[in-house]
DNA sequence: AAATCATTACTACAGGTGTAGTATATAAAC
DNA sequence: GTTTATATACTACACCTGTAGTAATGATTT
């Protein structure tokens, strides 16, 4: 039930629009990613069958959406990353980030507040 | 390249340990996850093809070691859920988990020291 | 030494994933 | 209206993963 990398990717460039036909996607992808459009059409289609996307099918070319939201996908995500990788060791995982990745002076101010109103 | 869930858990496991015997490894997975003694050995089997893990053949019964550490394989980990999840913005990254993870005053004081350390 | 238990090697098998190819229907462009 | 490009459906296939079962070998216990 977890997604796959390329899950991911085809559900960034859904969530991108407001649902889009094959074409536009196939486009879309097609810098990232260099995927033949079957290879596209071959995730949509095996996505719905697992009720990540929804595909309509009145309209012609047919109409692909993400059913999930990417908040909840990035929730679970960051669960099973938690608990996989840190072993639940939230402030471990926070701290290696900021030591590696650089993150911008507002970036840290926000950070920072986040923090201060963690206090009391 | 990345690592599956299952192992995960079973180099957790070996990282416990300097190099343990299959009968260990079994117990100590048995409490988590229930596995049969015959799936710890094909896992094993399987990760030192890969190479993540050395069997010593001279010893018997056979120990047992990782040959990754744990940090890099978090780091791998971390690039990747980064980008696939976040696309790189590891400010909304952290914020995430800030934000729902309990994390200790300790902690706290020590990420708020990071980020002061970034200032400059 | 016979019975028992652990270890190892080897085999199995279904389901998922990455990656298209083929065939066919359709729409657009001349 | 015939070539041409799209879209869709269906098929394929190798490799990976989860999860053992079986068989052979060795060690241990009685």
């Amino acid at each position: 039930m977890n997604l796959s990398e390329r899950e991911w990717t085809v559900l960034n460039a859904l969530w991108k629009t407001d649902g889009a036909e094959l074409g536009k996607l196939v486009n879309a992808l097609f810098e990232e990613t260099k995927w033949n459009r079957n290879t596209v059409l071959t995730y949509l289609t095996r996505m719905e069958a697992k009720g990540l996307v929804t595909i309509d099918k009145e309209a012609s070319p047919h109409i692909y959406r993400a059913t999930v939201d990417r908040e909840s996908c990035r929730k679970k995500e960051r669960r099973s990353f938690l608990n996989r990788v840190y072993k639940g060791s939230a402030g471990d995982l926070i701290a290696a980030f900021l030591k590696e990745e650089p993150i911008s002076k507002e970036e840290r101010d926000q950070l920072r507040k986040l923090l201060d109103d963690m206090e009391v």
